[in-house]
DNA sequence: GCGAAACATTCAATATATAGAACACCATTC
DNA sequence: GAATGGTGTTCTATATATTGAATGTTTCGC
């Protein structure tokens, strides 16, 4: 794996199988399966490899496959007679990009923080209490730097964002409990600890994890208003714990105050 | 329209119907035209909204609606009954983005260019003889840009990138000729003075479009190799002519340099 | 250069995704 | 406050997508 920050591993791909079962229209999980092993392989497929690897009939796989080279979103060597990923999925994702705000107005506000800190800062949207992804990102571009990328995948209550996720999401505390319980810390905190942060971050406004998601990484999270309700987006910063030290302070409050002009801009209430 | 540089125009929705009725799979091929409408949708839509937009039928759109949503490639709001695209394209596109070396090489030099030109430079890669997208781009940020966005897509043949990827790519002459008819250009060459470019473009090794696509921008750019075969990436610069003036051979010098210094990073063969 | 294995692809029977009507649920409007 | 037009959603018969075996097609070993 190319990532130094750790997203969440791939899934057994025997589920396939089930969420085809349950599906009204199957094609459809089976063409997104197809797209994420294409992703997620290095180098072209053949039918049979992907039919294998899905458990999937090859000549269904076979019209998958070529439903989605009609669409763009697979390409066919017709040579090697090999699948892989298409620049059609970078036209929907710019789409998807251009429809928030969040991506183009928190971009600056990164590199700026970036940029005084020396840090990667991250913009981050929450997808439910599944997961939340990185939609924004700046690195300082000296000396090393923790990296993620763009369209990487966490866990939605993991580390400091999680708090914050969980801190101003309002959810029952037995469902924040059984999806704590799937999460995996190099530092686990013990669940009413970390209850006890929730309330912290909920008094404060922003959440800290020093080492607790990854040993020796330091992570500070803001939550991002649009408007009433839940918030969906985070600013964060990443850093190594050691070398942030009396600075973390002053990072705290530059992240805050970031979070909060996004958040007027956005039109979301406190 | 957001986009200074216009992309082709929405094809007519009605084609659904067709591409529906020859697919072996065609869940798929409604489902892609839904992304691709809530891509181009600047606000979430209802299920009869998409329905009566590509001619499907309701329930069966809601079927497809919700298998996307399982897949998280589209976001449903429980409250408004609306959908949207999902942040899951994001992960599709990254890892696009991360199976091409191209994607990465090309950024560091787009940058210096633009910096040093004060132009807009991109990495474009040609989707067979259909079209261009966009996959990287850079900006010098002083002053008024031309700008487009990654993802974009523009006809194959258009433009200097155009007579790059017909030149080296060795058609028919019918072939060629059969797409360019469909060209619209702000100052449309004849097309026996485009195959002379041609020549010439693969004599010199980059093309040039001053004002012929788009009156008063100047476009040169230069292919690059990946392997042997025919050229799938180019490196594009993008200026207002009058502004150009003296500096487009030095302009062209250099991108043709970056873009050799690219095909041998990749590998490809002169 | 031959045989055989592995592959992509086609084909026909059937399990099933889909179409269209019926239903339920809001909002407005009269 | 009943009626109307607009939603989203369920239901069921049928057209059809899917399956698994059969057929070409390539690739590999000997």
């Amino acid at each position: 794996m190319s990532n130094p920050i750790r997203a969440r591993s791939p899934s057994p791909v025997r589920k396939v199988a089930a969420a085809v079962k349950d599906s009204k229209a199957p094609a459809i999980t089976r063409a997104a399966a197809i797209l994420r092993l294409l992703g997620r392989s290095d180098r072209p497929l053949g039918v049979q490899a992907i039919a294998k690897e899905l458990g999937l009939v090859p000549s269904t796989c076979l019209y998958v496959l070529r439903a989605l080279a009609e669409e763009e979103l697979v390409s066919f060597d017709a040579d090697t007679k090999r699948y892989a990923l298409e620049a059609g999925v970078l036209t929907l994702a710019r789409h998807w990009l251009r429809r928030d705000p969040f991506n183009d107005l928190a971009q600056p506000l990164l590199d700026r923080l970036a940029q005084r800190f020396g840090l990667t800062m991250l913009g981050v949207q929450a997808v439910g209490l599944d997961h939340m992804i990185v939609v924004a990102m700046a690195q300082s571009g000296s000396g090393f730097q923790l990296s993620t990328q763009i369209g990487s995948r966490f866990p939605a209550l993991i580390s400091a964002t999680g708090r914050c996720i969980a801190a101003f999401g309002d959810y029952p505390e037995a469902v924040l409990k059984a999806r704590f319980d799937q999460l995996r810390w190099d530092d686990p905190p013990a669940f009413e600890d970390w209850m006890a942060q929730l309330r912290q971050t909920r008094a404060q406004g922003f959440a800290v994890d020093e080492g607790q998601y990854i040993a020796g990484v330091t992570v500070v999270s803001a939550p991002v208003w649009k408007g009433a309700g839940r918030p969906v987006h985070a600013l964060v910063a990443i850093g190594i714990g050691a070398a942030l030290g009396r600075e973390l302070g002053a990072l705290q409050d530059a992240l805050v105050e970031a979070a909060g002009a996004l958040s007027g801009q956005l039109g979301g209430g406190a």
